[in-house]
DNA sequence: CGACCGATTGATGATGCTCAATAAGTGTGG
DNA sequence: CCACACTTATTGAGCATCATCAATCGGTCG
């Protein structure tokens, strides 16, 4: 790997605070690879060889049971995916896959562990990285749990209204099937949540999506700290 | 805390590899305390004073939001909860209350902060911790999303009985309506499914359930690694 | 005994899924 | 550039799942 690639990558949180010998231990043996959409990167089930990090483009992480599929998470750069999976040498619980053209760079998961063992100030990062991947989950599964998917919709949609700047019109990061498959619904019924979503003031055009009316929205959406700020 | 009482916490896999002393500085200012059930430990959103292990009994973690409360898990001896709030000093995402009288051991998270930012082996220990927790909930998440009710609890039931040494017949560790949240039903539905799983050959009186035919509760719940085996 | 709580059952309505058809958009190859 | 195939989005109809409300039963505990 390049240094302006590893450059890319110093940056984030679980890299900041270890010494450059360790990072570049890290980096000596390290992929970087650029896929083209709709190509599967791993599957649920199979050793967790790499470490993922997303330098740009998006994957979705997948889940399947039975003959039934659905989204967990769409992953955006730039961040790592499946850490826990690589640190407990365990299978992948999930399948990843590009959305669009992505580039990934790929750590070895022994050399992570191998890292890991020896670099206390990377562990600890790992600590509070995995911490917060803990609580993401635990916050999505909130979401889940209590609230219907008209509920679940209108959260989505002042979030990303949000994470795309507050302007009232902005445009759906993904196809809506997945992000249908991600609040746990199906196109049908996403497609019918967003035109009931009309009485609070949220239009459509293809994937661009207008918020009228934001304070209506929040009345139904009723967003709360415990489950929709990313921060806490 | 006195000897007697490290020494129950002291095997736990996130204390196993410290070394003496900074277990000692862990423990000296650790609460040891029995409470009586059906008590409130701590509420969602308060900040994250202790990291909180539970010794004797059983506790729930639930959720709220907007009037309605689900269970999110219900946690049984002898294991740490909440590591990710003290971690990252944040506030609790979930609540916890004690289903039965509980004994537990209260570890100031400050001291658990300190102790994790010096000893490398204690966060290493809590990597590997996290990214266990992390798993479970990705687990349980795979299973409200690809599963429905009866689904979940035919799995639930067979993983009961193999958690209670295999025999026909087990008692529920909890009230069903708690079983219930915890699957994502209401105690109504929980009540019907068990029901409709007659015919697979599943019979209960009172808490006591008796597993006739396991081979076809199997057949309908079709547990997989993936989401089923506690282990990976 | 009587009050209370949980479990169960039935009736009903809301929510969500499946199937099918159509419209709209995308990309490919001629 | 257009025709075609293919995919996604949308809409409707019917059905399955699940929630709510209400009533009853049974056990627990003061």
């Amino acid at each position: 790997m390049r240094e302006s690639e590893t450059g890319e990558i110093r940056g984030l949180t679980i890299f900041a605070d270890m010494d450059d010998a360790a990072f570049a231990r890290l980096c000596r043996a390290a992929y970087v690879q650029t896929f083209p959409p709709q190509v599967e990167l791993f599957a649920e089930g199979e050793p967790s060889d790499f470490l993922h990090i997303l330098v740009a483009g998006q994957v979705e992480l997948c889940a399947h049971w039975n003959g039934r599929e659905t989204v967990m998470e769409i992953v955006r750069p730039v961040s790592s995916f499946i850490l826990a999976a690589t640190i407990r040498d365990a299978p992948f619980l999930m399948s990843a896959r590009t959305v669009e053209k992505s580039r990934l760079i790929l750590l070895p998961s022994q050399d992570v562990r191998n890292v890991f063992d020896t670099d206390g100030a990377f562990a600890r990062a790992l600590v509070r990285e995995l911490a917060g991947c803990y609580r993401g989950v635990v916050k999505s599964s909130k979401n889940l749990k209590l609230r219907n998917g008209i509920e679940r919709l209108a959260n989505y949609l002042i979030r990303q209204q949000d994470l795309a700047g507050g302007a009232p019109s902005f445009v759906l990061p993904v196809e809506k099937r997945k992000i249908a498959a991600l609040l746990g619904m199906t196109p049908e019924n996403f497609s019918r949540a967003l035109r009931l979503l009309g009485e609070y003031g949220v239009t459509n055009d293809g994937m661009t999506i207008t918020i009228a009316d934001r304070k209506s929205l929040v009345r139904l959406a009723k967003p709360v700290r415990m489950i929709d700020d990313p921060e806490i």
